[in-house]
DNA sequence: TTAGGTGCAAAACCTTTGCCATCCC
DNA sequence: GGGATGGCAAAGGTTTTGCACCTAA
């Protein structure tokens, strides 16, 4: 079972204690003001728990491989999360949500991306 | 400028080929039946101009490096491409979408991942 | 001719892992 | 005590880069 350790309570203080979306290095530097010696791995350890746990989320995948598309125009993907298999969707690009969202954050939006994950036809059994 | 080359027309030619969405690995060994001392780095020099150029897309809902996110719960981000700061939008989670396109797929959506691309307020300038 | 492309290998980069010591229950 | 966790360093996997050579324009 999962058990505490001031290692796990520090990360998760350091991430609760920003609003940016930290990075592990951002983590584990925050970190170390505390716990001088703490060491990367842990960090990374750490972080693999809480986010299993649901607890955190990860924002990208990690040291994840790059896919490419020969359709160079925007579209949205759906990922298998069990064979990682992707497929175009034939779904029609929602530009206006660009335009509503520029006018309610003041952010300049350009573009967005979207990713539906879950199971391909064959890996649902 | 840019200049053709046997090995990016060979790239380009494999992506097209192929209705998956290839890695770069998976790339080089298609591209290596036909040209079999390419090199690995022209695949990502070629990639990466191809991309530049508009002409094909990186599926990178994942940046190279992993940031975490002290909601546990989906939600939707904003993520300035100048200065690659991320941003919690608030902005109800569609989850109809899912069941919508589960329906009209046939695959099984879990959920979803949306993030909008532009500027931040402190990098329109 | 010459700027841009290539091959090769090494480096860079982020993340994971093995090993053994340490800690919590 | 014994399984979980940590520190350290080495390994792992993907992508980038330096350099000398080559090639398209």
């Amino acid at each position: 079972m999962t058990r505490k350790s001031k290692q796990k309570e520090a990360i998760l203080k350091t991430i609760r204690g920003t609003t940016l979306h930290p990075t592990a290095e951002w983590i584990y530097e925050g970190v170390r003001k505390e716990i001088p010696n703490i060491s990367l791995g842990t960090v990374y350890r750490n972080l693999r728990l809480l986010k299993r746990e649901g607890v955190i989320l990860e924002l990208d995948l990690a040291g994840s491989i790059s896919r490419f598309d020969k359709e160079a125009q925007n579209h949205y993907h759906f990922r298998c999360e069990q064979c990682d298999c992707i497929v175009d969707l034939d779904e029609a690009v929602n530009t206006e949500l660009n335009e509503r969202l520029t006018r309610q954050t003041g952010f300049q939006i350009f573009y967005h991306r979207l990713e539906f994950r879950g199971l391909c036809n064959g890996c649902q059994s």
